[in-house]
RNA sequence: GGAGACGUGGCAGAGUGGUCGAAUGCGGCGGUCUUGAAAACCGUUGUACCGCGAGGUACCGGGGGUUCGAAUCCCUCCGUCUCCGCCA
């Protein structure tokens, strides 16, 4: 979330910067301008008040501890008739800080200054392409039809298990799941990812930390009787290792990656959108973390990008890279640049990879800092993205490597699942 | 799940109602000495908020209470350890 002091310093230029997320948030600043001098003003007054109790107290102390009972009895009356004015000063406090914290949970990051202005994904720029789209041969089916003709995936098995959203992998199908995530785990070792098993489950504290959390309940998945959070990406856990935490700068940058099955509960998401592997409840993910230094954080998502962009090369996806513009950015994000697959059965473009540089949106929830130069904390920058989810990549590869009678494996993959096609 | 013990600064560890933001040791940083280093010695070393500053306030796992005054007493939650039970 922003700092009050950005908000103080910067509030003209925050309206400006808001405004291509089509947001007016000249009001909820302001707002939290007011509260905070007020808040300022209580402590100025409860500091005081505060400061002559202590003395008298340390008073009280010597008068008894010299035998002079009398004095410090007196002395006691004075003190007790402040007590209730520090309650009340100490209460108006916490309800200041507490409404500040609320309206500053509401406000989404700050876009950085590349950020397109527009409404919805159709407003995303495409800032290049890779690859060439596959011509298939006639009769070529969907993933979902290759699936079942394949026995790869069993997706009525899963709604009878489960329901819809949570697809049930077999055989050749489950093995491709099985080398896709080693293979992801791999390049991301290789290119300098230390790799995390975290938990599946987070408390309250974690989902706050990185932004899902409070007023975004409904996306995840809830254990109310032990009030736990199914992830919806390893990002949660891997991003919350750093709550708390004063980082060495010489550690910079950090970087971490992971595999975690993902659970979402996608209300509201309908047709096509939903079909096969296209939008799930629970998908496997392989998740990429830097905690970087402020100065390098945009060098570092680029490398990032890079990173997942050579994925998709090596499995021999065409793709393409998109900005993401201020109505399509997510809540925590300044930057978000995504990474879309063609479905070549589809005929349309599904995004697997969003990579994203949070700043110090998610280090001051979490309050994860560094000593500068000047030996003062600063906020880290975090960043993440998809290296990469597993569900589009598996319809990709499914439907662009189809043949007559079978799908191919990318040569890559091979040595991880141990056959080079799928046939009937 | 049951019984008991415990939770203090980067770490170890003292502190059971006032003189405690907290002894001591280790570690870190700076210095003296040295060609350099080690050793020794000296100094320094938590975080946040308010204040132009002097300075003030808060924090001893979290929250609440008792008291003029709480690291210290009480309640509650969380966590760790030991024993028992259960169990992959």
């Amino acid at each position: 979330m922003l700092t009050i002091a950005t908000i103080r310093q910067e509030r003209d230029q925050l309206v400006e910067d808001y405004k291509r997320r089509n947001l007016d948030v000249s009001e909820l600043l302001d707002q939290i301008v007011a509260l905070d001098e007020s808040r300022r003003a209580t402590q100025k007054d409860l500091d005081a008040l505060l400061a002559k109790s202590n003395e008298i107290s340390k008073k009280i102390g010597e008068l008894f501890k010299s035998g002079k009972h009398e004095e410090g009895n007196a002395l006691r009356q004075e003190s007790a008739s402040d007590k209730d004015i520090i309650a009340a000063l100490k209460e108006q406090m916490n309800a200041n800080e507490n409404s500040i914290t609320q309206l500053l949970y509401q406000i989404p990051n700050r876009p950085h200054s590349s950020v397109p202005q527009g409404k919805s994904d159709e407003d995303n720029v495409e800032m290049d392409r890779f690859g060439t789209i596959p011509e298939l041969h006639e009769g070529a089916q969907a993933h979902w039809d290759l699936a079942s003709k394949y026995q790869l995936i069993d997706f009525e098995l899963g709604v009878k298990i489960t329901g819809a959203g949570f697809p049930l992998y077999r055989g050749k199908g489950a093995r491709l799941q099985r080398a896709l995530i080693n293979f992801f785990l791999d390049e991301a070792r290789d290119a300098g990812y230390e790799e995390f098993i975290p938990p599946h489950l987070v408390n309250e504290a974690s989902g706050i930390g990185t932004g899902q959390l409070p007023d975004k309940e409904g996306q995840m998945y809830h254990s109310a009787a032990d009030d736990l959070y199914l992830i919806p990406t390893a990002e949660v856990p891997l991003t919350n290792i750093f709550r708390d935490v004063i980082v060495r700068k010489e550690d910079f940058p950090i970087k971490l990656c992971g595999y975690t099955p993902c659970f979402r509960r996608e209300a509201g998401s309908y047709g096509k959108d939903v079909r096969g592997l296209n939008r799930l409840h629970q998908f496997d993910k392989v998740e990429i973390v830097q905690i970087q230094h402020p100065e390098m954080s945009y060098s570092t998502l680029d490398q990032m990008v890079a990173h997942v962009q050579g994925l998709l090369k090596k499995l021999e996806l065409p793709y393409r890279t998109l900005r993401l513009c201020g109505g399509d950015l997510g809540f925590a994000a300044a930057l978000t640049i995504d990474l879309e697959v063609y479905s070549a059965a589809q005929e349309r473009w599904l995004e697997v990879s969003s990579i994203s540089n949070f700043e110090s949106y998610q280090a001051n929830r979490l309050k994860c800092r560094f000593k500068n130069k000047e030996g003062k904390s600063e906020l880290v920058h975090s960043l993440n993205g998809s290296a990469l989810a597993l569900p589009r990549i598996l319809a990709a590869l499914l439907e662009n490597n189809q043949f007559d009678g079978g799908i191919r494996i990318p040569e890559v993959l091979v040595p991880y699942c141990g056959f080079d096609t799928i046939e009937e």
